[in-house]
DNA sequence: CCAAAAGTGTTTGTGCTACACCCATGT
DNA sequence: ACATGGGTGTAGCACAAACACTTTTGG
């Protein structure tokens, strides 16, 4: 299953892997060993096999690159220009995940020349038209946060209101009144306060707190 | 380009074609000819070629089964699991086309053994996993209805706000006050009145509009 | 005592909802 | 004249935005 068939397009699947890494949003990109894009940054992905869904393929790839499973998944877009992949008629059926900050300690596997976090906003040049899929994955997860509980899946368990408020404005790339912020995550009925604080560190400490539900739901936010 | 290809996934294009027909939004439906749904209604569609992208094998299924071409033409999700299709390993990227109502007159080809409108509310039972693609492709209509001026694809060049109001009312199952509707077609402004009247039929004429922008854009409409 | 981030209410204005009557036409 | 759908304004309410100070901790 490497030789791409040259009757039929074969069916790829490439996933755009999301993080708040170093207070930025972050997407995983591995650095190929092989030609076409031999030391091009590129998403991670792979053919998919006749045996499995597409589904099925994108989450073997996930966990293929960070030996991640139970992870947020979802499909995104599919790429079906002629000319997208210069080895072969390559149709790729992309997804995107979030995953929490240091979810994940990276190592380069000898499949990959490198790997490594980028902020969204300035990634080196991708191979394929995996700039396109990046962007497209963070505008639909830009919609979502208005809208549904997806932060949830960037955030560790416990985490403080103004994380999650900056989470929201780096994604966003807005501001929020502080106030006003509170008051809607409050209305939204998402989150709830621990008894746990967090340790100071030369400020007064803060509430953690939890999400209500750690499922998929859509309820108003913003 | 006829058979499957037993050693890979191949790809097809199944396109959800929908109008508002006899005040109801409907589907058009194709009565196929051959195992394995032989008599059954189905979404038109049909094999990716090799040299042609996703998007055009779309269009060409479009204007294949409707004769029309320039028509909204949109994406929707491509359904990947392994037994979608009892005849081979098929991976189908599903579409969605919005047409006018009365922009096509169906004749049956050669191709099909039927072909028809059906209320997407009383489809019959659907060959593959096509009923999926259509509620998908309905609830991505109601949701874009909101936000975006598509619905100007389902309407003639001219029409009344009632027809209007009609249709938003029809596609998301609920009822708008007449005057706060039309204050937020207003506001949104993205139509507007001509100086041509309906001729009237034992009432009052009504005034008929255009669309000021007959490309897809997104504006705040509810 | 100072620096740094946490936490908390009120006011003002805007936008949404609910609601009822007169108008123009064909028969 | 009557039946049918077309067309229009307002008042009340709820939600959203703007805005500043006090609290708690570590150093």
């Amino acid at each position: 299953l490497t030789k791409p068939c040259y009757k039929y397009a074969v069916i790829a699947t490439d996933i755009i892997i999301l993080a708040m890494h170093q207070q930025v949003l972050s997407v995983l990109l591995i650095k190929m060993k092989k030609p076409p894009y031999q030391d091009c940054w590129a998403a991670p992905g792979g053919l998919a096999r006749l045996d499995e869904s597409v589904d099925d393929s994108a989450l073997r790839n996930l966990e293929g690159t960070t030996g991640l499973n139970n992870i947020f998944l979802e499909q995104l877009y599919t790429f079906g220009r002629v000319d997208r992949d210069p080895s072969g008629r390559v149709v790729s059926v992309a997804y995107y995940a979030l995953i929490p900050d240091s979810g994940i300690s990276l190592k380069t596997t000898s499949n990959y020349a490198g790997i490594g976090w980028f902020d969204v906003q300035s990634m080196p040049k991708l191979a394929y038209d995996h700039k396109n899929m990046v962007d497209y994955a963070v505008k639909r997860l830009q919609a979502k946060l208005s809208y549904t509980n997806v932060v949830h899946n960037l955030l560790p368990k416990h985490f403080t209101l103004t994380e999650l408020q900056t989470t929201y404005e780096v994604i966003l790339r807005t501001q929020f009144d502080k106030r006003n912020f509170r008051r809607k995550i409050k209305a939204a009925d998402i989150v709830v306060k621990t008894d746990l604080m967090t340790r100071s560190r030369a400020n007064r400490p803060a509430a953690l707190y939890r999400f209500k539900n750690r499922t998929y739901q859509t309820v108003q936010i913003l």
